[in-house]
RNA sequence: CGGGCAGUAGCGCAGGGGCUAGCGCAUUUGGUUCGGGACCAAAGGGUCGAUGGUUCAAAUCCAUUCUGCCCGACCA
């Protein structure tokens, strides 16, 4: 490719809004350009490492025996009726009407639609097991795009979906993707680390995340440096110590202005894990089969030397979305909002109780009075509840297979496969006929990764202070070929050379300054930089430099130029 | 959905009731340079986000609205 032709140009300024390295570079590239929050072209380097990223994905999907489909964007509305997500997703998913009047939905996924394809074609057990995948574009209405392409709203997907007989064909494909994940990511030079996650809106029961750790990230990613353990923070454990005693009678006790678990210490002169906290929050129930709204007041007690977990108290409570309680809402319960706790709260209020709590004597709560608690109070004789594990983990926590302190750190999910068994065959009736003639579900799973996200995560952890260096698996280019000399002829012959031998060459023949064309080729990162100069020309030679490599440009004879960078590029991609 | 910031040339920004709306970079032309974002000279490029209002006069003041960004809520 001739830059004089390429459809971009590197800007020397970032846009405003870049907010990390990785964006910023991508912009100021041209990889990529804003259309609107959260809505990305791809120019034609970023699409080239879109391209090289999908021909990795595809080549190790295949390798699992996956066959490669493609599923329409568009779904009708009655489709994600009969698993009911139609209604239990919020503004999420896109909706709209067809001329016929018909409710139409832009897919955010495609269990529905795979589901479908399913019950079309599997009736038999012979049929099994089935594993399709598809890269697709996918449309989440986040309400919240942010940092590039780490967080958008049109994306491409790469998702899988397998139909086994039973539970060990579903094991055996999950094992296989787990592992064929971290062949791609690995291929593509991302480190990841996989964690065991929350279903969230999938369902099913196992998943596993595969986490880039980096301070750009939103998720919060717990993990054991001495065993191992990791989890993503929605759903990590952790040994908690128990305070067992024989319960007293509760006490009302004069806690003036004591609205936190701090003051409540202070004033009380008590430890923090001889109190309980309360935390209110208002939940919406949905029901599947028509969409009926429902709201709920929902309270989380957690003792107060711990933080509640709001995904483990949602799910705990069985809601389909939970916000902060409005003081108004608590009060209409029977509850105070500073000295709260279920002691006398409203009928129909869903009370969760971590184990934490429940397994412990004699603790300080809310008294719903302004300015009082309630001292010894105790789970199943001053308020009942559902008991659960709703508490936060945190750093310094014990792990909860070796006991040794756990840590926290910051991580993007780049990849996610869910074990979904037969939450969507039984609600699509997608069924086959086993051996001895038994009708039964279909278990299913499936398996996303987000391409354009893994390109991020790639130029967030490949660039320094001048610019991107991906690596060359995934790098738009090989070769970076800068000519600073007059003769045009001579330089187009070499690109012809380097071309011909099927290395792929971006070729600086602008009329520009070596300045210019160094840094550009910084800016843009291609692996391997040739730049043909006088002095060198005159004595056959050309110069030789890898991206972000300390190590000095190297002298290379033209007529040698092919083989040597072709013995370079594969040691490049040996490296990997 | 709450809180904050911002929309003026391709990009980054200045101007803040009054005359022809500026600057840097980018672009075009000519010349000089020619291995790390060159120099000189000339030139092109603007519905000042949109709508409505106040005024003799609005990029500037007021109202509404749209869009983008940041923080939170939310989210695979």
């Amino acid at each position: 490719m001739r830059m004089s032709n390429l459809f971009s140009k590197t800007l020397r300024e970032a846009p405003n809004g870049a907010d990390c390295k990785g964006y910023e570079y991508l912009l100021r590239a041209g990889y990529i350009d804003q259309l609107s929050a959260g809505i990305f072209s791809l120019l034609p380097l970023g699409f080239r490492s879109i391209q090289k990223i999908s021909t990795i994905v595809r080549e190790e999907m295949n390798a699992l025996g996956a066959q490669e489909i493609l599923m329409p964007v568009v779904n009708p509305g009655d489709l994600w009726k009969e698993t009911g997500r139609f209604y239990s997703i919020d503004k999420e998913m896109s909706r709209f009407k067809d001329r016929k009047d018909s409710d139409m939905v832009l897919a955010m996924t495609h269990e529905e639609c795979c589901t479908d394809l399913g019950r079309n074609v599997i009736d038999s057990y012979k049929r099994l097991p089935l594993l399709v995948y598809q890269l697709q574009t996918k449309w989440r209405d986040d309400p919240r795009p942010r940092a590039g392409l780490i967080r958008v709203r049109e994306f491409t997907m790469k998702d899988s979906y397998s139909f086994d007989k039973d539970q060990a064909g579903l094991e055996k494909v999950y094992k296989a993707h787990y592992d064929a994940y971290f062949r791609i990511f690995k291929r593509c030079g991302l480190p990841v680390i996989a964690v065991g996650a929350d279903s969230g809106m999938m369902g099913g029961k196992v998943s596993h995340e595969y986490m880039y750790l980096s301070p750009i990230g939103e998720d919060t990613i717990i993990y054991c440096p001495e065993c191992g353990y990791t989890a993503n923070r929605q759903v990590a454990t952790f040994q908690k110590d128990y305070f067992a005693e024989e319960p007293k009678a509760k006490e009302l006790v004069s806690t003036p202005d004591a609205k936190t678990i701090d003051d409540l210490c202070k004033c009380l002169n008590i430890p923090a894990t001889k109190t309980a906290k309360a935390l209110f929050m208002v939940g919406t129930f949905i029901n599947a089969e028509n969409g009926e709204e429902t709201t709920k007041l929902i309270v989380g007690i957690v003792r107060g030397d711990m933080d509640i977990e709001e995904n483990k108290l949602q799910n705990a409570a069985r809601a389909n979305s939970m916000r902060p309680a409005h003081p108004e809402e608590i009060l209409e319960a029977g509850m105070v909002p500073g000295f709260g706790s279920p002691i006398g709260c409203k009928e129909g209020t869903i009370v969760i109780i971590d184990d934490s709590v429940a397994k412990s004597n004699n603790l300080v709560a809310g008294a719903n009075k302004e300015g009082y608690h309630y001292i010894n109070t105790n789970y199943g004789v001053d308020y009942n509840g559902t008991v659960a594990d709703i508490a936060s983990a945190a750093s310094g926590y014990k792990c909860p297979t070796c006991g040794k302190p756990i840590t926290a750190s910051k991580g993007v999910e780049v990849g996610n496969i869910f074990q979904l068994g037969t939450r969507y065959s039984e609600a699509m009736n997608c069924y086959y006929q086993d051996e001895n003639g038994q009708r039964k579900p279909v278990i299913m799973g499936s398996y996303g990764i987000g391409i354009g996200r893994l390109l991020a995560c790639l130029c967030e952890e490949y660039n320094d202070e001048s610019g991107l260096k991906l690596p060359i698996s995934v790098a738009p280019y090989q070769v970076n070929f800068i000519s600073l000399i007059k003769d045009a002829e001579v330089s187009d012959k070499i690109y012809k050379q380097l071309e011909d031998a099927g290395i792929e060459v971006l070729y600086d023949d602008r009329k520009e300054t070596a300045g210019v064309k160094f840094a550009d080729a910084d800016l843009i990162g291609v692996p391997v930089r040739i730049t043909l100069g006088n002095r060198t020309f005159k004595e056959g030679k050309c110069e030789v430099k890898v991206r972000g490599s300390e190590e000095e440009a190297v002298l290379v004879d033209l007529e040698n130029l092919v083989p040597e960078i072709k013995a370079l590029i594969a040691k490049l991609e040996q490296r990997a």
